[in-house]
Formats: structure tokens, sequence, C-alpha cells
DNA sequence: CCTGAATTGTACGGTTTCGTACACAGTTTC
DNA sequence: GAAACTGTGTACGAAACCGTACAATTCAGG
């Protein structure tokens, strides 16, 4: 690809998160790209050969089963990595990775990593512990998915994006939402307009711009924060307002702030 | 627990299935105990000492979320083990582990397997490797509780169970498959009169009875097979009738036979 | 055998979501 | 500035599913 120049310093938390020698051992290796919007940084069964920190942008883990249009399974921005499993062995990815939001990374060779997870126990099992944040989603989003009706699951997905894109501006269509939700468009348009309505969220062509964060996650319920808690949990992350088990989402659950 | 007993053999697939070297360095360490039906192996943040390779009984993976009833996200059975996780990361238990269906495992204490995980990268990897099954299978499983409506769901659930359970008949209940796939008991009553009504299965109080899989294979199309033919390809099962990509889910798709 | 508990059958109105369709608005291309 | 494309608003009947409720059946224990 195009973009790859030399990294000055890395916005990337598991990056910012690991042992220091375990960062200054893969540093040289790691370049950083531009990740536009609309392209795959892994496809299901294609060997993928580069292993991706993210930065910013945001990208999506799409399911296909057998069937013709994909799900979206999992969300990964500047708080994870695209790639982890295909360093624990040598898989071909499960499932699509691909670029909703654009963005950068910090890419480093898949060989370069195992070589360098080989080295250092400390590192591989910091990795493998990213993997399991990455099931935890999953496994929420499964519950969210039976239980939580179109409008609570898009207010979810919201705010998942906006924790990873940083800024209050999503660049997303109706249609976008509405295949990765598996639901009509019109439904979505829906759901949009009365997230809207209650002045949650503003929405333009190709845009969505949260406007009462707080709100949004009330609205959620028990549908919104967990997953985020569990990341922090696993990943040993200390936030300010480290409240374990209250209702009160508390507005840093996620990577947002 | 009771019923600790020794060892004779493994009918364990992923201990049937690993390195011959690394199944002798944890035999010594492994007993067998008898899996009562509606205890839990795990439970969410409750450390465990234990680890499960599944011999027979079906063990359903809890999701409770800040929910009141928890939602079935995942099932083990005699092809896969309770606790991988915890033993690549000192971390707790993400999930309840609930005995669903009486059986028996092979157990292993948590720092002994941790212990010959360090000392075989091959048999830390082959574990690993499992790990991803699992994932597989839940995303799979995301995909259908967005596009499957509940009868297919079901379907796909009782194949799932048919596959670990061995025999035909399966013992549940309405109610519990309504808890599991987070839905109404009406509805699974209702779901059950109409699978029965074609002939693939046979209900009785508290008993499923598998009649004609292939047919209930056929009515769950791509909702069923896939999971199952990514665990033959990320473990390396070899099966007869290997199609790799064809529609035909040729029966032996699971780990049934 | 009797009683209580567990399991299953069934009903009904209400809500959500679907499938499909078409009109309109904003953006890009030529 | 006209055409083509993309994105959004909206409608309508149909289907799936829900919440709730209650009766009937089967099983287990005394």
């Amino acid at each position: 690809m195009q973009g790859s120049t030399s990294v000055a310093r890395a916005c990337n938390d598991l990056l910012a998160g690991m042992a220091p020698q375990d960062r200054q051992m893969i540093w040289p290796d790691l370049h950083r790209e531009e990740l536009p919007a609309r392209i795959y940084l892994e496809r299901t069964g294609d060997r993928s050969e580069k292993i991706y920190f993210i930065e910013s942008g945001v990208i999506s883990l799409l399911e296909t089963g057998d069937l013709r249009e994909p799900i979206e399974v999992g969300l990964i921005g500047r708080e994870g990595m695209v790639g982890a499993s295909s360093l624990v062995t040598d898989l071909f990815p499960q499932r699509d990775s691909y670029v909703q939001v654009a963005g950068r990374a910090l890419v480093i060779t898949r060989s370069n990593l195992l070589r360098a997870a080989r080295s250092s126990d400390k590192l591989l099992y910091y990795l493998l512990r990213y993997v399991q944040t990455q099931i935890a989603q999953m496994s929420l989003t499964v519950s969210a998915s039976v239980r939580a009706n179109v409008q609570v699951r898009l207010a979810r997905k919201l705010l998942m994006y906006h924790d990873r894109v940083g800024i209050d501006d999503l660049p997303l269509t109706h249609e976008n939402m509405s295949i990765m939700m598996g639901v009509r468009r019109a439904s979505v348009t829906h759901a949009i307009h009365s997230l809207e309505g209650e002045g949650w969220i503003r929405a333009q062509r190709g845009l969505v711009t949260i406007r009462d964060r707080q709100g949004l996650e009330k609205y959620c319920g028990p549908f919104y924060g967990v997953a985020e808690r569990r990341y922090d949990q696993i990943m040993n992350i200390q936030r300010p307002t480290r409240s374990d088990h209250l209702p009160r989402p508390s507005g840093a659950a996620g990577m947002s702030a």
C-alpha cells in the first residue's frame, strides 16, 4: 500500500499499554499506513501477511457465513488490532476486516510479530488477553442481538463507533448501518429519526453526530458498557471513575475520553 | 467434586488430536469427573482452578451481561474444553459454563496445564487454535441470531446438541430452550410442533428426539454447518466427505458420527 | 392414591419488523 | 446544467414475536 512512513509516536492503546521492552523490541518493525475507507484489511480464508495496530478509524469484523450479505460481529479501533488471531496460529483469517471509517494504523509483518511473541511470553500473553476482549465483545453482541430491539441496537452501535473515532461526527449512511445490523434500511431510518427526536443525535446525509452521549448510554441500559468495562478489566486499565458493578456507565466506560 | 477416578482412555477430541508427546505429558495429571446436569463449571468472575476436557454431555456458555437472564452464546461437547481462556492468561472466566446435559470430563488443574503449555509451544498453539473455533462458533451465532427466525435457530441449536450428545435423545425442556435462546417458551413450543410436524423430530416431556437429521440440516440452510466445517479446518480434521464449499452439509460436518 | 410441582398446550391483543415499493433530495460526472 | 448515482423519507399489508394468562397433562413424593 501507500503512505508508509516511519513512526514518531504510537496512538494505539495496545502499543501504549504493553511492556516497554516489548514495545521497543517491535518498534523498528512498525510502519504507519493510511487506511482508506471501504478497503479490506483481511479477507476470510486469504492469508494476510500484515497485522495492524489501529491508531484511528474504525474496522468492522464481518461474518458472512454462507449468506449473501455479511453481518458486523465486532468493532476495532485504536483500542485494538487486526490480525491477532493469525498471530497465535498459522491460521487464515476467519472473518473479513473492513475499514468502515478511514484512519491509519501501525503495521507489522506477521512473521516479525510472531518472532517477537515467541521470544517474549509477556508479549504473547498480553496480546492473547486482547483476543479475550474481542470474545467478550462478540458474546455481548449475541446477547444484544437477541434481546434488544433495532433502536437500542443502533444506539449501542453508535456509541461503540463514537468510542473509537474520538470525535462526534460519524460518517455512516443508513444503508451502511442497515447492512451491518442485518435489518432493513427503512428500520434504520426510523430508529435514527427516533433517536434524533430525543435530541441524542443529529443526522445528516452520510453523517451522524453524537450530541448527547449520556442520553444514548442511558437509553441503551445494560446493552452498552459491559463490554467496555470488561475491556478495561482484562487489559488492566485503571480509569478515574472505575465503578465496578454500578449501573452508572459513567461516561468513561469505553475508549473515548 | 466426587467421582474422580483414574483414566483409562480419552474420549475427548482435543486430547485425541494433540501431539502424542503433549498428551503423554499431561496424561498423569488428568482425572475423570462426572458432570451432573445443572451445575456450573465456571462462574463469571470467579477464578476456576480446573480445566475440563469434555468427554460426554453438553456445556453451555452463558452470557449474562447486566441482564437478569442469561443467553447461550456457545456450546461445548466432546470436541472441546472448558477453561481454555483461563489457561492463556491469568484471567477470570468471562462467562458461565453450565452443564446442560450431564456427562463426564477429564479434568486437569489450571496450574498443571499452564506449566505444560509453557513447556510446549506446540501444545499451547494447539489449544489456542481451539479458542479460535469457539470464536468462529460465536461469530456465526451472532449471524444466526440476527437473520434467522426462532424456528430455524431452534433447529440449528438442536443439531448442535445432537452433534455433541452422540445419541438421538436430547434431554431438553421447552423452558430450557427458551431461556437459552432468549425467547418466550410459547415460541419454542410452537417451533417444536412445527419441526415435529415435518417429521424431523419427536418431542416428549423433557425430551427431544432427532428423527431426520438431514431434514433438519436442509431446513437450517446456511445457518448450520459453517461453524462445524470451520472447526474441522482450524483443527485440521480430515473427514471422509470433505466437500469444501459445497452446499451439501453431508451429515459429517460436525462431531456427530 | 393424592397432592404438589414441573412441563406443555393454547389463546389473544399488541408491537416490532419485514418485504416491497416509490418519490424526493443531494452529489458527482460528463 | 443534465444525467446518473447515491442517500433519505415514507407508506402499507403481512408476518413474526411478544407479554401475559390460564388450563391441561405428566411426573415425583408422601
